[in-house]
DNA sequence: GTCCGGATTACCT
DNA sequence: GGTAATCCGGACT
């Protein structure tokens, strides 16, 4: 049962990312006794995106995208934070979804010692430096895999676990943080409508 | 070698 | 709601 959702994702994962995306709503995120379910995304995708870290070509920091689907390509940024994305493909084109915010599951205490202590269990998991923050995610996880049959066993490395629950209602709209003329107006921010509370600022109307 | 801006967060008002 | 903090990758000289 479980081969068959790693299957049919990661078979989205090499052909269109904006359904991979939607369909990793509801998956959850696991390491260790910490797990989570995944409420919020965002696509990017080579080559008509110019937000995608992969549009100008590989480097030394974004070469996991031009690598197989379903792996993790973690990169840091504004100084202090640390995302989390899912490698994916058009055919023949890098692309990958961002795991924005999630709702946490179990764990929540260690993932509070993480996250400095914050009392708040909206806070733990409501922006994508905060996913990274609670589950210990940095330069480490780069490139390792997430998705596919070669991932470690269960609970040794951070992995991906279908929910068996599917997401009922989709809320999409425009990406957080993407400058102006770079692909600011294109709808790939998707919200789980159900679990709206959980997601990150600007959340959905209720 | 230098410069710029970023897929953010926390904290202050 | 506004903004300082903080450092790296990529572009360009």
């Amino acid at each position: 049962m479980d081969q068959d959702a790693f299957a049919s994702l990661n078979q989205l994962l090499e052909q269109d990312v904006i359904l991979a995306a939607k369909a990793l709503l509801g998956w959850q995120i696991g390491w260790g006794e910490m797990r989570a379910q995944i409420v919020e995304v965002e696509a990017y995708r080579t080559p008509d995106d110019r937000a995608c870290h992969a549009h100008r070509g590989q480097t030394k920091r974004n070469r996991v995208l031009f690598g197989p689907p379903g792996f993790a390509y973690v990169y840091f940024t504004y100084g202090h934070h640390w995302m989390l994305n899912v490698s994916a493909h058009e055919p023949g084109n890098a692309a990958a979804v961002l795991i924005r915010a999630a709702k946490p599951i179990s764990g929540l205490d260690e993932m509070r010692v993480n996250r400095n202590g914050i009392r708040s269990d909206f806070e733990l998991l409501s922006g994508p430096g905060k996913i990274c923050q609670a589950f210990q995610i940095t330069g480490a996880q780069d490139g390792m895999p997430l998705i596919g049959e070669d991932r470690l066993p269960g609970g040794e490395s951070l992995q991906f676990f279908p929910s068996g629950h599917p997401v009922k209602a989709i809320y999409e709209t425009v990406r957080v943080g993407i400058a102006q003329g770079k692909g600011d107006e294109l709808p790939w921010r998707f919200i789980d409508q159900k679990e709206g509370a959980w997601a990150s600022r600007p959340r959905p109307p209720r």
